[in-house]
DNA sequence: CCGCATCCGTCAAAAGTTTGACACATACAC
DNA sequence: GTGTATGTGTCAAACTTTTGACGGATGCGG
Protein backbone atom coordinates (compact mmCIF):
# COMPACT_ATOMS: atom_id res chain seq x y z
CA UNK A 1 0.00 0.00 0.00
CA UNK A 2 1.68 2.96 -1.07
CA UNK A 3 0.59 6.63 0.39
CA UNK A 4 -3.47 6.63 0.83
CA UNK A 5 -3.98 10.01 1.07
CA UNK A 6 -2.69 11.09 -2.23
CA UNK A 7 -4.94 13.06 -4.64
CA UNK A 8 -6.11 11.24 -6.87
CA UNK A 9 -5.84 11.81 -10.92
CA UNK A 10 -8.74 13.26 -13.10
CA UNK A 11 -8.83 9.90 -15.23
CA UNK A 12 -9.38 7.47 -12.22
CA UNK A 13 -12.15 9.91 -10.87
CA UNK A 14 -14.29 9.39 -13.95
CA UNK A 15 -14.01 5.73 -13.44
CA UNK A 16 -15.31 6.45 -9.90
CA UNK A 17 -19.39 6.64 -10.72
CA UNK A 18 -18.94 3.35 -12.63
CA UNK A 19 -17.41 1.60 -10.15
CA UNK A 20 -20.12 2.51 -8.01
CA UNK A 21 -22.97 1.90 -9.87
CA UNK A 22 -21.66 -2.05 -10.62
CA UNK A 23 -20.79 -2.06 -6.60
CA UNK A 24 -24.14 -1.02 -5.82
CA UNK A 25 -25.90 -2.95 -8.24
CA UNK A 26 -24.06 -6.07 -6.52
CA UNK A 27 -24.82 -4.91 -2.88
CA UNK A 28 -28.52 -4.85 -3.68
CA UNK A 29 -28.18 -8.45 -5.06
CA UNK A 30 -26.76 -9.19 -1.72
CA UNK A 31 -23.52 -10.16 -3.13
CA UNK A 32 -20.11 -9.89 -1.05
CA UNK A 33 -17.09 -10.07 -2.79
CA UNK A 34 -16.21 -8.86 -6.28
CA UNK A 35 -12.74 -9.13 -7.57
CA UNK A 36 -10.66 -6.97 -10.16
CA UNK A 37 -11.30 -8.95 -12.66
CA UNK A 38 -14.87 -9.05 -12.97
CA UNK A 39 -15.06 -5.15 -12.35
CA UNK A 40 -12.84 -5.09 -15.14
CA UNK A 41 -15.04 -7.38 -17.35
CA UNK A 42 -18.35 -5.66 -16.41
CA UNK A 43 -16.74 -2.25 -16.71
CA UNK A 44 -14.76 -2.74 -19.67
CA UNK A 45 -11.50 -2.17 -18.48
CA UNK A 46 -8.26 -4.34 -17.78
CA UNK A 47 -8.21 -5.75 -13.67
CA UNK A 48 -4.58 -3.92 -14.15
CA UNK A 49 -6.42 -0.34 -14.39
CA UNK A 50 -8.89 -1.54 -11.41
CA UNK A 51 -5.95 -2.41 -8.79
CA UNK A 52 -4.20 0.71 -10.21
CA UNK A 53 -7.29 2.47 -9.84
CA UNK A 54 -8.45 1.25 -5.77
CA UNK A 55 -4.86 1.67 -4.80
CA UNK A 56 -5.36 5.67 -4.71
CA UNK A 57 -7.33 5.14 -1.76
CA UNK A 58 -7.10 3.73 1.30
CA UNK A 59 -9.01 0.19 0.90
CA UNK A 60 -7.26 -3.26 0.25
CA UNK A 61 -8.92 -6.36 -1.05
CA UNK A 62 -7.97 -9.73 0.18
CA UNK A 63 -5.91 -12.49 -1.77
CA UNK A 64 -8.36 -14.79 -3.42
CA UNK A 65 -11.09 -12.98 -2.43
CA UNK A 66 -11.19 -9.65 -3.97
CA UNK A 67 -13.07 -6.46 -2.29
CA UNK A 68 -15.51 -6.47 0.11
CA UNK A 69 -18.79 -5.09 -1.43
CA UNK A 70 -19.88 -3.10 1.34
CA UNK A 71 -16.44 -1.76 1.94
CA UNK A 72 -15.79 -1.03 -1.41
CA UNK A 73 -19.22 1.24 -1.55
CA UNK A 74 -18.72 3.09 1.07
CA UNK A 75 -14.88 4.14 0.43
CA UNK A 76 -16.86 4.95 -3.37
CA UNK A 77 -19.32 6.99 -1.67
CA UNK A 78 -17.66 9.01 0.85
CA UNK A 79 -14.93 9.78 -1.78
CA UNK A 80 -17.32 11.21 -4.37
CA UNK A 81 -19.13 12.88 -1.85
CA UNK A 82 -22.22 10.66 -2.69
CA UNK A 83 -23.09 10.68 0.74
CA UNK A 84 -23.71 14.02 0.60
CA UNK A 85 -26.97 15.82 0.49
CA UNK A 86 -26.40 18.09 -2.58
CA UNK A 87 -28.76 21.28 -3.20
CA UNK A 88 -28.88 21.99 -6.80
CA UNK A 89 -30.24 24.27 -8.95
CA UNK A 90 -31.47 24.69 -12.81
CA UNK A 91 -31.05 27.31 -14.59
CA UNK A 92 -33.38 27.24 -18.11
CA UNK A 93 -36.50 25.12 -18.28
CA UNK A 94 -36.50 24.10 -22.07
CA UNK A 95 -36.93 20.28 -22.98
CA UNK A 96 -33.18 19.80 -21.21
CA UNK A 97 -33.80 21.76 -18.55
CA UNK A 98 -37.50 20.46 -17.26
CA UNK A 99 -36.18 17.06 -17.65
CA UNK A 100 -33.27 17.51 -15.46
CA UNK A 101 -36.45 19.27 -12.95
CA UNK A 102 -38.43 15.51 -13.11
CA UNK A 103 -35.51 13.27 -13.23
CA UNK A 104 -36.09 10.73 -10.45
CA UNK A 105 -32.64 9.74 -10.23
CA UNK A 106 -31.19 12.68 -9.42
CA UNK A 107 -32.57 12.80 -5.40
CA UNK A 108 -32.12 9.47 -5.74
CA UNK A 109 -28.66 9.83 -5.32
CA UNK A 110 -28.32 13.09 -3.18
CA UNK A 111 -28.86 15.67 -5.46
CA UNK A 112 -31.69 17.12 -4.52
CA UNK A 113 -33.59 19.81 -7.73
CA UNK A 114 -34.42 23.11 -5.74
CA UNK A 115 -34.94 25.53 -7.83
CA UNK A 116 -34.88 26.27 -11.66
CA UNK A 117 -34.89 29.81 -13.37
CA UNK A 118 -35.42 30.46 -17.00
CA UNK A 119 -35.22 34.25 -18.08
CA UNK A 120 -38.48 33.88 -20.66
CA UNK A 121 -41.51 35.51 -18.58
CA UNK A 122 -43.16 32.67 -21.09
CA UNK A 123 -41.76 29.68 -19.04
CA UNK A 124 -42.09 31.40 -15.71
CA UNK A 125 -44.89 30.49 -13.49
CA UNK A 126 -44.67 27.04 -15.01
CA UNK A 127 -44.68 24.03 -12.43
CA UNK A 128 -42.60 21.60 -12.95
CA UNK A 129 -42.71 18.59 -10.85
CA UNK A 130 -43.31 20.59 -7.51
CA UNK A 131 -41.32 23.31 -8.26
CA UNK A 132 -42.20 27.02 -9.93
CA UNK A 133 -39.90 28.21 -12.69
CA UNK A 134 -38.56 31.61 -11.62
CA UNK A 135 -37.31 34.38 -12.96
CA UNK A 136 -33.59 34.16 -13.76
CA UNK A 137 -33.60 37.59 -11.60
CA UNK A 138 -34.37 35.59 -8.27
CA UNK A 139 -31.60 33.02 -8.67
CA UNK A 140 -29.39 35.11 -6.20
CA UNK A 141 -32.08 35.08 -2.94
CA UNK A 142 -32.83 31.25 -3.32
CA UNK A 143 -29.19 30.71 -3.93
CA UNK A 144 -28.53 32.43 -0.61
CA UNK A 145 -31.25 30.90 1.46
CA UNK A 146 -31.41 27.76 0.94
CA UNK A 147 -27.36 27.08 0.42
CA UNK A 148 -27.25 26.09 -2.90
CA UNK A 149 -23.77 24.28 -3.64
CA UNK A 150 -24.32 23.16 -7.59
CA UNK A 151 -26.17 24.79 -10.22
CA UNK A 152 -26.69 22.90 -13.59
CA UNK A 153 -26.67 25.32 -16.42
CA UNK A 154 -29.17 24.10 -19.43
CA UNK A 155 -29.33 27.23 -21.38
CA UNK A 156 -28.11 27.99 -25.33
CA UNK A 157 -24.59 29.02 -25.88
CA UNK A 158 -25.59 32.54 -25.79
CA UNK A 159 -26.61 33.01 -22.46
CA UNK A 160 -24.17 30.59 -20.52
CA UNK A 161 -21.01 32.69 -19.76
CA UNK A 162 -23.62 35.12 -17.99
CA UNK A 163 -25.82 32.08 -16.34
CA UNK A 164 -22.45 31.44 -14.95
CA UNK A 165 -21.60 34.06 -13.67
CA UNK A 166 -24.65 34.70 -11.69
CA UNK A 167 -24.34 31.47 -10.60
CA UNK A 168 -20.87 32.22 -8.93
CA UNK A 169 -22.00 35.44 -7.79
CA UNK A 170 -24.82 33.75 -5.77
CA UNK A 171 -22.19 31.37 -4.21
CA UNK A 172 -22.23 28.24 -6.21
CA UNK A 173 -19.12 26.05 -6.14
CA UNK A 174 -19.95 23.58 -8.72
CA UNK A 175 -21.14 24.01 -12.11
CA UNK A 176 -22.36 21.45 -14.73
CA UNK A 177 -22.66 23.06 -17.93
CA UNK A 178 -24.50 21.55 -20.60
CA UNK A 179 -24.07 24.42 -23.34
CA UNK A 180 -21.79 23.65 -26.44
CA UNK A 181 -19.65 26.69 -25.15
CA UNK A 182 -16.70 26.38 -22.43
CA UNK A 183 -17.31 28.72 -19.38
CA UNK A 184 -14.77 30.62 -17.61
CA UNK A 185 -15.34 30.57 -13.34
CA UNK A 186 -12.49 31.39 -11.02
CA UNK A 187 -10.31 28.59 -9.36
CA UNK A 188 -12.29 28.00 -6.39
CA UNK A 189 -15.45 26.97 -8.69
CA UNK A 190 -15.33 23.61 -10.37
CA UNK A 191 -17.02 23.28 -13.86
CA UNK A 192 -17.51 19.70 -15.25
CA UNK A 193 -18.92 19.60 -18.83
CA UNK A 194 -21.70 17.49 -20.21
CA UNK A 195 -22.92 18.20 -23.66
CA UNK A 196 -24.73 15.34 -25.12
CA UNK A 197 -24.45 17.23 -28.34
CA UNK A 198 -20.54 16.65 -28.41
CA UNK A 199 -20.94 13.34 -27.13
CA UNK A 200 -23.22 12.95 -30.46
CA UNK A 201 -20.27 14.34 -32.78
CA UNK A 202 -17.97 12.05 -31.44
CA UNK A 203 -20.24 9.38 -32.33
CA UNK A 204 -20.79 10.33 -35.34
CA UNK A 205 -17.01 10.39 -36.00
CA UNK A 206 -16.34 6.92 -34.71
CA UNK A 207 -18.89 5.63 -36.96
CA UNK A 208 -18.01 7.30 -40.38
CA UNK A 209 -13.80 6.05 -39.29
CA UNK A 210 -14.42 2.57 -38.30
CA UNK A 211 -14.56 -0.94 -39.15
CA UNK B 1 3.05 19.84 -42.71
CA UNK B 2 3.14 16.09 -41.45
CA UNK B 3 1.43 12.90 -42.86
CA UNK B 4 -2.53 14.32 -43.19
CA UNK B 5 -3.89 10.77 -43.35
CA UNK B 6 -3.21 9.77 -39.96
CA UNK B 7 -6.17 8.61 -37.50
CA UNK B 8 -7.19 11.20 -35.18
CA UNK B 9 -6.16 10.33 -31.80
CA UNK B 10 -9.48 10.42 -29.31
CA UNK B 11 -8.34 12.79 -26.98
CA UNK B 12 -8.72 15.39 -30.34
CA UNK B 13 -11.52 13.62 -31.45
CA UNK B 14 -12.84 14.94 -27.91
CA UNK B 15 -12.17 18.46 -28.87
CA UNK B 16 -13.44 18.99 -32.30
CA UNK B 17 -16.78 19.63 -31.16
CA UNK B 18 -15.47 22.58 -29.06
CA UNK B 19 -13.82 23.89 -32.13
CA UNK B 20 -16.52 23.48 -34.19
CA UNK B 21 -19.14 25.32 -32.28
CA UNK B 22 -17.13 28.09 -31.74
CA UNK B 23 -15.93 28.34 -35.45
CA UNK B 24 -19.35 28.02 -35.93
CA UNK B 25 -20.29 31.25 -33.64
CA UNK B 26 -17.73 33.33 -35.76
CA UNK B 27 -19.04 32.62 -38.93
CA UNK B 28 -22.60 33.65 -37.74
CA UNK B 29 -20.89 36.73 -36.76
CA UNK B 30 -18.91 37.23 -40.18
CA UNK B 31 -15.78 36.84 -38.99
CA UNK B 32 -12.72 35.28 -41.54
CA UNK B 33 -9.83 34.18 -39.66
CA UNK B 34 -9.01 33.37 -36.22
CA UNK B 35 -5.72 32.21 -34.35
CA UNK B 36 -4.80 29.61 -32.53
CA UNK B 37 -4.46 32.00 -29.62
CA UNK B 38 -8.00 33.32 -29.77
CA UNK B 39 -9.10 29.79 -29.97
CA UNK B 40 -7.37 28.40 -27.07
CA UNK B 41 -8.50 31.22 -24.84
CA UNK B 42 -11.67 30.80 -25.46
CA UNK B 43 -11.90 27.18 -25.39
CA UNK B 44 -10.02 26.97 -22.30
CA UNK B 45 -6.62 25.06 -24.04
CA UNK B 46 -3.29 26.57 -25.03
CA UNK B 47 -2.31 27.49 -28.32
CA UNK B 48 0.19 25.04 -28.73
CA UNK B 49 -2.73 22.25 -28.02
CA UNK B 50 -4.62 24.00 -30.82
CA UNK B 51 -2.25 23.53 -33.64
CA UNK B 52 -1.30 20.14 -32.48
CA UNK B 53 -4.74 19.22 -32.96
CA UNK B 54 -4.96 20.94 -36.40
CA UNK B 55 -2.00 19.07 -37.24
CA UNK B 56 -3.70 15.98 -37.67
CA UNK B 57 -5.87 17.34 -40.38
CA UNK B 58 -4.92 18.45 -43.80
CA UNK B 59 -5.79 22.04 -42.78
CA UNK B 60 -3.11 25.07 -42.77
CA UNK B 61 -2.76 28.60 -41.07
CA UNK B 62 -1.50 31.53 -42.54
CA UNK B 63 1.16 33.35 -40.30
CA UNK B 64 0.11 36.64 -38.91
CA UNK B 65 -3.51 35.59 -39.79
CA UNK B 66 -4.17 32.42 -37.75
CA UNK B 67 -6.65 30.10 -40.00
CA UNK B 68 -9.49 30.87 -42.35
CA UNK B 69 -13.04 30.07 -40.49
CA UNK B 70 -15.16 28.92 -43.33
CA UNK B 71 -12.40 26.15 -44.25
CA UNK B 72 -11.77 25.44 -40.55
CA UNK B 73 -15.87 25.02 -39.84
CA UNK B 74 -15.63 22.93 -43.39
CA UNK B 75 -12.63 20.52 -42.18
CA UNK B 76 -14.57 19.94 -38.75
CA UNK B 77 -17.84 19.57 -40.33
CA UNK B 78 -16.46 16.93 -42.52
CA UNK B 79 -14.69 15.23 -40.23
CA UNK B 80 -17.19 15.20 -37.63
CA UNK B 81 -20.02 13.71 -39.99
CA UNK B 82 -21.43 16.90 -39.22
CA UNK B 83 -22.59 17.19 -42.37
CA UNK B 84 -24.02 13.74 -43.15
CA UNK B 85 -27.73 13.51 -41.92
CA UNK B 86 -28.22 10.93 -39.58
CA UNK B 87 -31.19 8.88 -38.94
CA UNK B 88 -31.58 8.53 -34.34
CA UNK B 89 -33.66 6.78 -32.66
CA UNK B 90 -34.34 6.93 -29.07
CA UNK B 91 -35.35 3.80 -26.87
CA UNK B 92 -36.93 4.83 -23.36
CA UNK B 93 -39.86 7.92 -23.31
CA UNK B 94 -38.78 8.44 -19.69
CA UNK B 95 -38.05 12.45 -18.84
CA UNK B 96 -34.60 12.10 -20.72
CA UNK B 97 -35.63 10.36 -23.87
CA UNK B 98 -38.75 12.50 -23.97
CA UNK B 99 -36.51 15.69 -23.78
CA UNK B 100 -34.26 14.24 -26.32
CA UNK B 101 -37.20 14.17 -28.81
CA UNK B 102 -38.11 17.23 -28.65
CA UNK B 103 -34.65 19.04 -28.68
CA UNK B 104 -34.25 21.33 -31.43
CA UNK B 105 -31.06 21.36 -31.46
CA UNK B 106 -30.30 17.77 -32.85
CA UNK B 107 -32.43 17.93 -35.86
CA UNK B 108 -30.45 21.55 -36.20
CA UNK B 109 -27.16 19.51 -35.93
CA UNK B 110 -27.83 16.91 -38.11
CA UNK B 111 -29.50 14.52 -35.89
CA UNK B 112 -32.86 13.53 -36.92
CA UNK B 113 -35.49 11.87 -34.44
CA UNK B 114 -36.95 9.28 -36.95
CA UNK B 115 -38.41 7.28 -33.88
CA UNK B 116 -39.10 6.69 -30.13
CA UNK B 117 -39.73 3.75 -28.15
CA UNK B 118 -40.79 2.57 -24.96
CA UNK B 119 -41.36 -0.85 -22.74
CA UNK B 120 -43.50 0.58 -20.97
CA UNK B 121 -47.51 0.10 -22.37
CA UNK B 122 -48.44 3.35 -20.72
CA UNK B 123 -46.17 5.65 -22.47
CA UNK B 124 -46.78 3.90 -25.42
CA UNK B 125 -49.40 5.59 -28.03
CA UNK B 126 -48.17 9.01 -26.38
CA UNK B 127 -47.10 11.88 -28.74
CA UNK B 128 -43.65 13.69 -28.59
CA UNK B 129 -42.49 16.31 -31.25
CA UNK B 130 -44.55 14.69 -33.62
CA UNK B 131 -43.70 11.30 -32.79
CA UNK B 132 -45.82 8.57 -31.44
CA UNK B 133 -43.81 6.25 -28.80
CA UNK B 134 -43.81 2.72 -29.83
CA UNK B 135 -43.35 -0.61 -28.43
CA UNK B 136 -39.67 -1.62 -28.11
CA UNK B 137 -40.87 -4.68 -30.41
CA UNK B 138 -41.36 -2.92 -33.26
CA UNK B 139 -38.15 -1.00 -33.43
CA UNK B 140 -35.90 -3.46 -35.62
CA UNK B 141 -38.83 -2.86 -38.37
CA UNK B 142 -38.52 1.35 -37.79
CA UNK B 143 -34.78 0.73 -37.98
CA UNK B 144 -34.77 -1.28 -40.87
CA UNK B 145 -37.00 0.45 -42.91
CA UNK B 146 -35.68 4.22 -42.25
CA UNK B 147 -32.31 2.98 -42.39
CA UNK B 148 -31.44 4.37 -38.78
CA UNK B 149 -27.69 4.64 -38.03
CA UNK B 150 -27.53 5.33 -34.51
CA UNK B 151 -29.51 4.93 -31.01
CA UNK B 152 -29.65 6.68 -28.14
CA UNK B 153 -30.06 4.47 -24.96
CA UNK B 154 -32.29 6.43 -22.59
CA UNK B 155 -33.85 3.28 -20.52
CA UNK B 156 -32.71 2.46 -16.62
CA UNK B 157 -29.31 0.81 -15.95
CA UNK B 158 -31.29 -2.80 -15.77
CA UNK B 159 -32.31 -2.81 -19.30
CA UNK B 160 -29.67 -1.51 -21.28
CA UNK B 161 -27.72 -4.31 -22.51
CA UNK B 162 -30.98 -5.58 -23.77
CA UNK B 163 -32.01 -2.73 -25.86
CA UNK B 164 -28.29 -2.32 -26.87
CA UNK B 165 -28.61 -5.76 -28.43
CA UNK B 166 -32.12 -5.50 -29.99
CA UNK B 167 -30.21 -2.11 -31.57
CA UNK B 168 -27.26 -3.28 -32.63
CA UNK B 169 -29.44 -6.37 -34.26
CA UNK B 170 -31.64 -4.15 -35.69
CA UNK B 171 -28.25 -2.63 -37.81
CA UNK B 172 -27.48 0.68 -35.88
CA UNK B 173 -23.95 1.55 -36.03
CA UNK B 174 -23.69 3.65 -33.18
CA UNK B 175 -25.12 4.08 -29.66
CA UNK B 176 -25.33 7.01 -27.29
CA UNK B 177 -25.61 5.57 -23.63
CA UNK B 178 -27.39 7.43 -21.37
CA UNK B 179 -27.36 4.57 -18.66
CA UNK B 180 -25.03 3.95 -15.87
CA UNK B 181 -23.33 0.79 -17.33
CA UNK B 182 -21.27 -0.32 -19.83
CA UNK B 183 -22.73 -1.70 -22.82
CA UNK B 184 -21.44 -4.39 -24.76
CA UNK B 185 -21.54 -4.46 -28.60
CA UNK B 186 -19.13 -5.91 -31.27
CA UNK B 187 -16.47 -4.21 -32.19
CA UNK B 188 -18.25 -3.01 -35.75
CA UNK B 189 -20.45 -0.49 -33.46
CA UNK B 190 -19.40 2.08 -31.33
CA UNK B 191 -20.49 3.29 -28.10
CA UNK B 192 -20.32 6.91 -26.87
CA UNK B 193 -21.33 6.92 -22.79
CA UNK B 194 -22.58 10.69 -21.68
CA UNK B 195 -24.34 9.96 -18.45
CA UNK B 196 -25.13 13.00 -16.70
CA UNK B 197 -25.09 11.32 -13.14
CA UNK B 198 -21.20 10.22 -13.76
CA UNK B 199 -20.58 13.83 -14.21
CA UNK B 200 -22.59 14.83 -11.40
CA UNK B 201 -20.12 12.82 -9.02
CA UNK B 202 -17.38 14.10 -10.80
CA UNK B 203 -18.48 17.53 -9.85
CA UNK B 204 -19.29 16.33 -6.36
CA UNK B 205 -15.86 15.31 -5.89
CA UNK B 206 -14.25 18.26 -7.65
CA UNK B 207 -16.23 20.49 -5.02
CA UNK B 208 -15.16 18.60 -2.10
CA UNK B 209 -11.63 17.82 -2.60
CA UNK B 210 -10.49 21.43 -4.09
CA UNK B 211 -9.56 25.13 -2.76
C1' DC C 1 -0.40 -29.63 6.53
C1' DC C 2 1.10 -29.29 1.73
C1' DG C 3 0.52 -28.06 -2.97
C1' DC C 4 -2.08 -25.44 -6.14
C1' DA C 5 -4.79 -22.05 -8.11
C1' DT C 6 -6.43 -17.47 -7.51
C1' DC C 7 -6.19 -12.79 -6.76
C1' DC C 8 -4.05 -8.66 -4.66
C1' DG C 9 -0.33 -4.84 -4.52
C1' DT C 10 3.48 -2.88 -6.71
C1' DC C 11 6.60 -1.59 -9.96
C1' DA C 12 8.50 -0.35 -14.34
C1' DA C 13 7.85 -0.24 -19.24
C1' DA C 14 4.90 1.30 -22.94
C1' DA C 15 1.65 4.21 -24.90
C1' DG C 16 -0.70 8.43 -25.16
C1' DT C 17 -1.18 13.49 -24.29
C1' DT C 18 0.24 18.20 -23.33
C1' DT C 19 3.49 21.73 -23.22
C1' DG C 20 7.35 24.80 -24.35
C1' DA C 21 10.76 26.25 -27.57
C1' DC C 22 12.18 27.75 -31.77
C1' DA C 23 12.68 28.22 -36.88
C1' DC C 24 10.26 30.13 -40.46
C1' DA C 25 6.53 32.96 -42.82
C1' DT C 26 3.65 36.94 -43.47
C1' DA C 27 1.67 41.58 -42.84
C1' DC C 28 2.40 46.12 -41.81
C1' DA C 29 4.75 50.61 -40.59
C1' DC C 30 8.01 53.51 -41.96
C1' DG D 1 12.81 47.65 -48.97
C1' DT D 2 13.87 46.58 -44.09
C1' DG D 3 12.62 45.74 -39.40
C1' DT D 4 9.33 44.27 -36.18
C1' DA D 5 5.46 41.99 -34.28
C1' DT D 6 2.66 38.22 -34.60
C1' DG D 7 1.45 33.94 -35.87
C1' DT D 8 2.12 29.09 -37.84
C1' DG D 9 4.32 24.16 -37.99
C1' DT D 10 7.22 20.97 -35.82
C1' DC D 11 9.92 18.68 -32.67
C1' DA D 12 11.36 16.86 -28.36
C1' DA D 13 10.77 16.95 -23.42
C1' DA D 14 7.59 16.52 -19.58
C1' DC D 15 3.78 14.62 -17.89
C1' DT D 16 -0.18 11.35 -17.50
C1' DT D 17 -2.38 7.05 -18.15
C1' DT D 18 -2.54 2.21 -19.19
C1' DT D 19 -0.61 -2.19 -19.39
C1' DG D 20 2.06 -6.34 -18.32
C1' DA D 21 4.81 -8.94 -15.13
C1' DC D 22 5.77 -10.85 -10.89
C1' DG D 23 6.12 -11.62 -5.76
C1' DG D 24 3.43 -12.76 -2.04
C1' DA D 25 -0.99 -13.78 0.45
C1' DT D 26 -4.98 -16.47 1.06
C1' DG D 27 -8.28 -20.25 0.70
C1' DC D 28 -9.20 -24.96 -0.64
C1' DG D 29 -8.78 -29.99 -1.70
C1' DG D 30 -6.78 -33.94 -0.45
Amino acid sequence: MQSPKKTIPPSVVKRLPKYLAYVQSLSTRKLEWVSSNELADQLGLTSSTVRQDFSYFDFSGISKRGYEVQGLQSMLTSILGADTDWKVVVVGAGNLGHALALHEEFPRRGFNIVGIFDADPEKQGKVVGGLTVKPTRELPTVVGDLGVNMGIVAVPAGSAQSVADLLVAAGVKGLLNMALTHIIVPPSVSVIDSRIIASLFELSHSVLHSA
